[in-house]
DNA sequence: CGGCTGGCTTGAGATGTCCATAGCCAGGAC
DNA sequence: GTCCTGGCTATGGACATCTCAAGCCAGCCG
């Protein structure tokens, strides 16, 4: 077991050609949500959808496709799968988002931003802000302690096998 | 033209069974940076690597698949390609991030940690930590005017052409 | 000149993700 | 019981993306 650090930016530590430190983590995430269905899903989790048929209609996709990838977050832990009642109905499922899933709205927001102001629609014009004052939000990079972390402060260090 | 506010979260403001606000920014996003190749891509470019067989032998895939990826980021303004030359070598051309594609950091960064945090490696293990504190750094929301953002008083507000 | 290297391009075949369509099953409503 | 609805599952085909393998071109080196 050898430790190695990766300091960024430009000033990169690696052994080899080979990117040390993440290896392969945000395949492993790519995985679960690197794909247009489960991103979809994800935001109409995050918009508030719950049942199985609402996400399909809004998502726009096929119930087979919607039920692989479904079945595919909640094994994840992304989504967790929940019984409830109406009233005169029988027991049905809901989609929630878990903790697990919450941590990934910075990054679907983030993405969306991103498309907001780079892609932008000719069609209509969309634009994301807090709610408190009206400003523009975007996905920042911020560490336990508080503090608001630069690109250049990040450091990602890999105890990795060899 | 009307003009629809998303409230979120729970708090969602829908016409019909429509995702308003945001319609198709994801979606756009994601044919640029929304496959493997490409996001692996970003990662070795914020990682430092610039050069065509740099890249390809980092990411581990093929020139082929690598110079189709690396185009269309260059078309879609996240990477810029730029010639260099080293003495006594030709023009040859680099692959560096743009304004961007820096912008794009933060939803990297927060694949990777999630990764970190919720897929870990059994053959080894990570850390994305800030270089002054050491604790752990996560993406999060910010607004322009330097406010942390909630998810909860996230506002996604579209004009959207009907 | 011919060989070598970096940076690609092309083609064939495997795999993954999508859509469309159809069908299955459980449990109220009738 | 039969119908209907919500929540899936199954099949077949289209298209995207990946791999492997081969080849091309520019320019420096000998």
């Amino acid at each position: 077991m050898s430790v190695m650090t990766v300091q960024l930016a430009g000033r990169l530590a690696r052994r080899g050609d080979v990117a040390l430190g993440d290896r392969c983590a945000v395949d492993r995430t790519f995985q679960v949500v690197g794909n247009r269905t489960a991103m979809l899903l994800l935001r109409e989790a995050f918009y508030g959808a719950t049942r199985f048929e609402q996400l399909v209609k809004r998502v726009g996709v096929t119930e087979a496709v919607a039920s692989q990838r479904l079945k595919e977050l909640v094994a994840a832990g992304v989504l967790a799968k929940q019984p409830y009642r109406e009233p005169g109905q029988r027991t049905r499922f809901e989609y929630v988002l878990t903790p697990a899933g919450h941590e990934l709205v910075p990054v679907l927001l983030g993405l969306l931003q991103w498309g907001v102001r780079h892609l932008p629609d000719p069609t209509g014009q969309v634009a994301v802000t807090h709610d408190g004052c009206g400003a523009e939000v975007r996905a920042a990079l911020r560490c336990a302690d508080g503090h608001d972390v630069e690109e250049d402060e990040v450091v990602i260090r890999g105890d990795v096998a060899r």
